[in-house]
DNA sequence: TCTATTGTTCAATATGATTGAACTATTGAA
DNA sequence: TTCAATAGTTCAATCATATTGAACAATAGA
């Protein structure tokens, strides 16, 4: 059994963000799971289909880590949710700002 | 003689700038220079006197190469200059966004 | 039960960060 | 002008992180 490791609200750090968010990769992540209002398997959010599974896994994992994302198991597949309320409550107004200015 | 080298306004991109903000030692120089009125030498901007020189020069290159910071070489100094004014063009919001969360 | 799907973990390699040592360039004083 | 002090850069070595293929685990469905 996998168990996946969260970081508690408070222990989201602005560092672990914009390092998280500093990779295109991870950005590309981030903004297709806003439009598909939060919530997102590992494979459609894959913004590049050559990329190789464990990268994919590997950049789900750093998202975790930054607080970001929530991954939960439901059944076969992973099912990530942005923790945009408690990222935003936590440092408002970044995510928007960086993922407004992310189209160019 | 060092030349240094600074991207044009147009190269700047979001990944450059994010991943040189999440560095905490560059994020504490970025905001010294912004209370220093965006003028420094680079000793003067270490946020930690223990680290090496070259680690603090490797830092101002990756300001430098991001587009934050404008070095000129002045006597014996070096003197940076935040790129503000393009950086603000460029990226709407962002550095303010960042440096206001910055503090905790 | 057998197979396909989804994703993780591991080991290996490649890329980037950190530091001490040596070097360059400028300033100021003898 | 010569010498030492100051401020940084560059280089080479070491250490950490990213990337990927291969093997593995868990669930779903035939």
């Amino acid at each position: 059994m996998t168990q996946f490791v969260h970081p508690s609200k408070e222990d989201i750090t602005l560092p672990g963000l914009l390092s998280a968010l500093a990779d295109p990769m991870r950005l590309k992540i981030v903004k297709g799971m806003v439009g598909e209002k939060g919530c997102m398997s590992c494979c459609k959010a894959a913004p590049c289909p050559d990329m190789a599974k464990s990268t994919l896994s590997h950049h789900f994992r750093i998202l975790r880590e930054a607080g970001l994302v929530r991954t939960e198991k439901r059944g076969v597949e992973n099912r990530n949710t942005l923790r945009l309320d408690e990222v935003n409550d936590r440092f408002p107004g970044l995510l928007k700002t960086v993922l407004k200015l992310a189209d160019h």
